[in-house]
DNA sequence: CTGGATCCAAAAAGATACTG
DNA sequence: CAGTATCTTTTTGGATCCAG
């Protein structure tokens, strides 16, 4: 293995860094925020973020699955029905949405007036 | 009083999409985190911040400032001598910044188990 | 309906060298 | 010290076409 953990905790990282391995990318927080209190389907996804195309939508839900952020429920019937919700690990980053949604409602305003 | 909405609705954004606007990127929330109680100088933050090259954190920052969210001081000396601090504006976001550093501390653990 | 695969363009990020 | 300038790489976006 390739694998060098000698001097294993020499990069401590930030917890700030941690959050943002999980959050950052264009559309994760958005799509988790959609997901705060509803298991949402696919197309309905789609419907919510309209300036998300599907390949990113895709790709981001995956790696949010890949994280163990969402669950992903493939319903094999014909037509496809799959639900996406947040998991229980999930749910933990509310807080984090929440700030921002609040942060966003308070300073909508003040940011309208420079556009 | 009059509720204007009506037209304006559609444009209306979710204010989670605000916060977004302001702290997308891939540094940004780093560096606020950096500055959120202490004035930095341009060289200190690279310290700080070692991944981040040095074009992306002029560029990060020139972002932030133009949003309002930290000051520029320059001092006119030799050697040349810049500081960023928050603007009263960016305090207001310590709150997000505060719950992404309680949700990376507390499952620094459970990531570091995947990697 | 929920994607996967592919191709191409644009934007963001990164690496490196240089400057007042 | 605090950046610019330039070039390369990676990520994201958009437009199809295809499949179970």
């Amino acid at each position: 293995m390739t694998k060098k953990i000698e001097t294993e905790e020499k990069i401590e990282k930030c917890p700030v860094e941690t959050a943002l391995d999980i959050l950052a990318g264009k559309w994760k927080i958005l799509i988790l925020w959609y997901l705060r209190r509803e298991t949402l389907r696919f197309s309905e996804l789609q419907r919510m973020l309209p300036k998300v195309t599907q390949k990113m939508l895709v790709q981001k839900l995956r790696e949010l699955e890949k994280d163990g952020i969402i669950h992903r429920e493939v319903y094999p019937i014909v037509p496809p029905k799959v639900e996406y919700s947040l998991t229980e690990y999930g749910e933990t980053l509310k807080p984090i949405l929440k700030q921002m949604y609040l942060w966003g409602e308070i300073h909508k305003k003040k940011l309208n007036k420079k556009f």
